[in-house]
DNA sequence: TTGACAATTGAACATCGTTCATATAACTCT
DNA sequence: AGAGTTATATGAACGATGTTCAATTGTCAA
């Protein structure tokens, strides 16, 4: 059978990305494979190849719709002006996200390009539309610190929450608490944040 | 042939993770393969399931040694006694570490256990013995702060200075200068200790 | 010398990502 | 309407993977 147009190529698109996200949270990573993926579809292995250069291409896809995913969870945040009271919304609603989407957040990380290849460049930029949500945050610290400086502090507490929920989710730092990632991210937040006010 | 008895099975086992050592700085993470392995310690595949569960087994054993690897590189520091500055050097070290060892360091946090399954004890602690020397270089601080907020920071600055590095080698966050990483890590350093000391 | 034991083997199995010659549905043109 | 072209879909085939296990064979104790 061929040139079947039960659906349009874009349509194809989206059924294969749904088909390895609904795989990846029912399963986790390892349960992602180009044929469970073409049956789920309801089409043939081969079909997938017509999408995508390969399975990391695939791969890659369905981690945007992750990254977007958060973007609009954190969108949704509504500023009040105060740095650490919004940052710590920002980091309260990422470890939700990360702690409701596990095995869609770990696929973000756990996997890695063929040696050689890089990121494509419209995923990098959703990536820095997220370090833009951390820097309107941090925004009203202009009156105080450069531009510059906002922009390495959004990248320093970006960096440290993920290093926070990678360690809190996949592995124990568990000592603490019963919600270890609250705790621990509030104190970088307030600390750092503290940090770099009182040098005005 | 059978019960060669060249090698006893301490020797096997530490053959066995050299080549996989081995494998994994010149090709990274996915040249790693069972037969590889087997081959490069001139034994057949199956003398590797004598030696370990499966796989994974494998690899945890593997990056047990880069723990180890790391362990002993923070351990050679000596500190002042002033605590942002020590914090510093163990940063320093450590983003050092990974940069010198990118596809080991990649290997601890690549990897992901079948599901279900969890890392044995003898590795959470040597985990904990790396916490330990962070807490070391922040108890100085102990005149001003509780113990239990030093582990908490302790943690903070661990998984942290591990986000930085994560995204700094993995991805980019290449905006900033020519050594993303240190700059990252020395905002956060200046700017937690900071908040944590003004406090007093 | 013999028998029991333990270590080592590698063929076999199911599954994986990927390729590509083949088949056919849909569109174009006369 | 019919013929020719093009784009899409297929799935058998390939090489490589992790894992198993019956068979083989070196070593030791009796």
């Amino acid at each position: 059978m061929a040139r079947r147009y039960d659906h349009s190529r874009e349509e194809l698109l989206q059924m294969a990305i749904q088909a390895a996200r609904s795989l990846i949270i029912e399963e986790g990573t390892k349960a992602l494979t180009v044929r469970k993926v073409a049956t789920k579809m309801g089409y043939a292995v081969g079909t997938i190849y017509n999408l995508f250069n390969n399975v990391d291409d695939l791969i890659i896809h369905l981690n945007a719709t992750t990254l977007d995913a958060l973007h609009n969870n954190l969108t949704t945040i509504v500023f009040s002006g105060n740095v650490e009271s919004d940052i710590k919304k920002l980091s309260h609603s990422y470890i939700d996200f990360t702690f409701q989407n596990l095995n869609l957040w770990n696929a973000l990380f756990e996997h890695s390009l063929p040696k050689g290849e890089t990121l494509p460049d419209w995923y990098n930029k959703k990536i820095d539309l997220l370090l833009n949500i951390v820097e309107a945050a941090l925004a009203p610290l202009k009156t105080t610190i450069s531009e510059e400086e906002i922009k390495k502090a959004a990248r320093v507490l970006w960096s440290s929450l993920h290093g926070i929920c990678s360690l809190a989710t996949a592995d124990k730092l568990k000592i603490m608490t019963k919600d270890p990632a609250i705790e621990l991210s509030n104190s970088l937040v307030t600390n750092y944040i503290a940090g770099l006010q009182q040098f005005k």
